[in-house]
DNA sequence: TTGACATATAACCGATTGGATATGTAATCT
DNA sequence: AGATTACATATCCAATCGGTTATATGTCAA
């Protein structure tokens, strides 16, 4: 009984959605709720256990979450954990959906925030 | 007529992001407005080359820019590629900002769009 | 012009990554 | 029980990554 059970080892929540395949993952349980790992594999071009792989770092990185019914693991979205991202680019917004002239008040205000 | 500014040859923004480093560097230019090369190197205990490696990455991603002045190189921010990020991680903000007790229904309704 | 400074690039290296194939394990079906 | 299905894990491999030191290039200052 070694292996550790849930104790996260905090597997950087960026790097994990660095890849497309695993945004891809995240997307579709977002938009179509929890699905087995056959039904996840089937829009790829890539094997299994691949996507087994990238299902375990999703995992490890707390963005999806997996229960057993009978044969089947049904993953689900855990989108949390995507917050952090959502709150580090949320940094940027200034530069691209405002015009920034006499904004910048405003903006400096809410920075402190 | 799009063309396209310097021929970004599209180096996905999300592994850029996926480092550290370039997140620290594109957060300090964000804040801090732009600076040389001495300077963003002055808080890392990393070499000069490396954060030059990463500025040329950030460059690449078109995240950042940078002019001469006399013999420094002044980088800025260059924002407008992060959006994409922002667009996608979006995509999940209803699992945060929402309780979904008896909203599971509108969002299993949504979902089927 | 010479030397120091600011920065980029080159060459190199060990660690990590994302894939493949092969195998293990548990649940279901006959 | 035995075969099949669904998935995870093990092992391997080439490519990429993030760092290093060494070197090249261009600019300023004396």
């Amino acid at each position: 009984m070694i292996s550790t059970p849930t104790a996260t080892p905090t597997p950087d929540v960026y790097s994990t959605i660095g890849d497309p395949t695993r945004r891809a993952l995240l997307l579709r349980l977002a938009e179509e709720g929890e699905k087995n790992v056959s039904e996840l594999v089937e829009p790829f071009s890539i094997s299994q256990p691949a996507i087994s792989k990238h299902l375990r770092i999703l995992r490890d990185a707390g963005l999806v979450s997996c229960h057993k019914r009978g044969r089947l693991r049904l993953y689900s979205i855990e989108a949390d954990g995507l917050r952090q991202v959502y709150d580090w680019v949320s940094h940027f917004e200034r530069y691209w959906d405002e015009k920034l002239d006499a904004l910048g008040d405003h903006l400096d205000r809410k920075a402190k925030d």
